[in-house]
DNA sequence: TTTTCTGCAAATCCTTTGCATATCC
DNA sequence: GGATATGCAAAGGATTTGCAGAAAA
């Protein structure tokens, strides 16, 4: 009980700051934003669109799956949320199998190979180390391409 | 013409590795797999299971695009190849967007944030910041989860 | 000759798009 | 009231699967 009220001022926080994120944008403040971004927030593993809608359900049982795409897509443009790891486009394959390092375009997605002496010293924590079996690491510089930083 | 020798006993050399790994992995070498890994070690592109798929057919205009994508997985299966930035999977969606990085399980996939002051010093090197706009900089340890390295 | 692989076709999964209606400002 | 977003349905792209015939060991 004693951190509920924390809890509730911590909502009324963040529907103020969404609030201000989608007016700065020129968004319309919409509930199923609401409810989406919410959820969000409050995960922690990383949801897929899928897992996301799920979840939304619940609460908002008439909403559509492409509603959730079309909102997370604008929420990654306008810089809200970030996608990870798998960008759901098409896998890439590499025949180099040694230790080295991407550069990746976030607008093209075109992804050069370097190698970096120092990149390869890292160690990973010792707290992972100690709760994963680590096989590699990798550092993948994002940015944009000469080309596509030409284009604007 | 200096160099047409090394070329062709590169390519010698290639085939000859190419179907020790085959055979240590109790693969047959099919025509196939040896073009599909011919074209992948000649590529700089990383490129996906289509790009692949028209370059092989110039050469083996039967081949079809299953036989492509199951060859893929079985090469990144034995690790002769990696599959690398896009997974192909379902998109992830992250709420944090402040520096931090990620432990990755290859098996399940599941994403685990970590911080580490160390990786964000890290500074991208000479050659890439003098060629493109770099945005930001993020290290994934990959590895098995304790779920998964405990499975197998 | 037995095992393994390929090509075909169909299915599945993830994501996007066009359009009419409903909602926000 | 005008601009913007939603839901529906359908389409699109990427990938996988079952199966019968073909090729490798």
């Amino acid at each position: 009980m004693a951190n509920m009220k924390s809890i509730v001022s911590d909502k009324k926080e963040m529907l103020k700051a969404f609030r201000q994120k989608c007016r700065r944008n020129n968004l319309s403040l919409t509930p199923q934003r609401l409810a989406i971004y919410s959820i969000l927030t409050e995960s922690y593993n990383h949801p897929t669109a899928e897992d996301i809608f799920h979840c939304v359900r619940e609460t908002f049982p008439d909403i559509s799956i492409d509603t959730v795409y079309r909102t997370l897509a604008i929420f990654s443009d306008i810089g809200i949320i970030d996608i990870v790891e798998g960008y759901g486009e098409a896998k890439r394959y590499d025949p180099d199998i040694e230790p080295h390092h991407h550069f990746r375009c976030k607008r093209c997605n075109a992804i050069v190979d370097f190698h970096e002496k120092d990149y390869n010293k890292l160690k990973a924590p010792g707290m992972i180390q100690k709760k994963y079996h680590v096989t590699n690491i990798k550092v993948v510089v994002e940015g944009l391409c000469d080309k596509c930083s030409r284009e604007k």
